[in-house]
DNA sequence: ATAGATATTATCTTATAGACAATAACTATA
DNA sequence: TATAGTTATTGTCTATAAGATAATATCTAT
């Protein structure tokens, strides 16, 4: 017999459901997730995700989206958000049962300062700190964030999902330093030139401008999402590439 | 403040939590899923995916392996089972609030006569049925069946997910049908037979030998996972190829 | 023996990635 | 102002992998 039939889901056993977001951004070439320094029992002043509860009448986008607009003040839809997966060990909560529905987020522009006001903290923690166990998380967050960075890494293959990192506008080098940071790996600047601008996903704002790094420097030029214009758009005026698609993952590790 | 800060756990709202498995398989050279027909309501009569009720003592993996055990006898820890996903829309069912943790899991061998004994009734459903809406399904299960066909689609990519679909000794053209019926294209066989032989993900078992199929030619070589012997093993005495990846996934398509 | 079927190997072409060199355009400083 | 340092951009060469296609091998059926 089917299981489905087993039970009256009135007697169903008592389980919370809630939903934790791990939200990655980039920081001085770094990548950061932000944490919580929880307030409250139990794992009182640890570190961890920032998440909820499911509330009655949403789903659990809605609730993802909800919470990362508590913590972080951002609502723009452009958002990446995420379902990454669930999490239900039965001793993952000490209070009680509690299955958490994890999601990933890319913020391209957190508000500095985070944090809720409460006594609770927030920071954007590089995640080669939690890699390298110099900071310690609550519940069964950490291996939470180690899914959620391979699921990232593997997102990443989508120029798209990288250019999420970024600011509406960006250089080249800025969408490359998003896959040196979340990679951990050098890329060749012109391979990466190359690749990107055959792709045609991305369309070029002010062509020749752009102001030079602090550093000097050739200045770069800006580029955009396509906008889905039917219309061929060339800024540039390369014509010869057609539709491509990922960006590669092999090649030498590097140090974080 | 942070929101795992406003609720007290024992206040949670009444949710409960189910497990769904979308249970694959190949028969007659078409892609097929696991459905059960609902003895009860709501949606009696209706098909839907096997799953069940979180146990309180179980975590999400166990309370999948127990359902897929249920229904269809597997209980093999070799079978390829993985998390797909969770769905919590607030009127998924229309019991009560149900959250259920979607899995998905590949059988290379189920035993024909499924159908767990009762009033309930189990078939292997060519997915293309379902597609074309000549079936329609219970809850949200077509949702949570789409998903699972992108997901399993891509997870093909790699040979040895589609190796699980196989008996335990396999041809390559055996293996090649799965990608035909889980991709709905064909794939050229010499170059599949390339591939597959250049990735070292699989071993010769019996070099020459196999029989033939029931319309004659040449009888093929059988394969087998490779096992992780340090030695390196050479049936064929092809020594040239080393650790390759991916099973590309272009062409046209096919009918279904 | 011949036709039909499937498996296996080989060849050719094209696309893409990676290594690496060369050039362009800026800032800073002697 | 000339020069060095820095970053952006373009170009070239090579190796690898994929797709198209042909050729060969080995079986069954008639």
């Amino acid at each position: 017999m089917s299981s489905s039939e087993k039970y009256d889901p009135r007697a169903f056993p008592p389980v919370a459901v809630t939903v934790d977001v791990v939200v990655f951004t980039i920081r001085e070439k770094t990548l950061r997730v932000l944490l919580i320094n929880r307030g409250v029992e139990p794992f009182r002043g640890e570190w961890a995700l920032p998440g909820g509860f499911l509330k009655p009448d949403e789903n659990l986008d809605e609730a993802a989206a909800r919470e990362l607009a508590e913590e972080t003040g951002v609502t723009e839809e452009s958002v990446y958000l995420e379902q990454l997966g669930s999490y239900g060990s039965p001793d993952r909560d000490p209070r009680m049962r509690v299955v958490t529905v994890a999601y990933w987020a890319i913020c391209g522009d957190l508000p500095d300062p985070v944090g809720g006001g409460d006594a609770a903290d927030a920071m954007l923690i590089p995640v080669s700190m939690i890699e390298q166990d110099e900071i310690s998380l609550a519940f069964d967050h950490r291996e939470i964030l180690r899914d959620a960075l391979q699921h990232a890494a593997r997102s990443l293959e989508s120029p798209l999902v990288a250019a999420k990192f970024c600011p509406p506008q960006f250089t080249i080098s800025e969408l490359r330093n998003v896959y040196e940071a979340a990679w951990n790996r050098s890329i060749d600047q012109g391979n990466f030139q190359r690749k990107i601008r055959a792709s045609r996903m991305f369309m070029n704002v002010s062509a020749q401008i752009g102001a030079s790094g602090p550093r000097g420097g050739r200045p770069a030029s800006l580029w955009s999402i396509r906008d889905e214009g039917p219309d061929g758009e060339d800024t540039d005026g390369s014509r010869d590439s057609e539709e491509n698609e990922a960006v590669t993952r092999k090649g030498k590790a590097r140090k974080r």
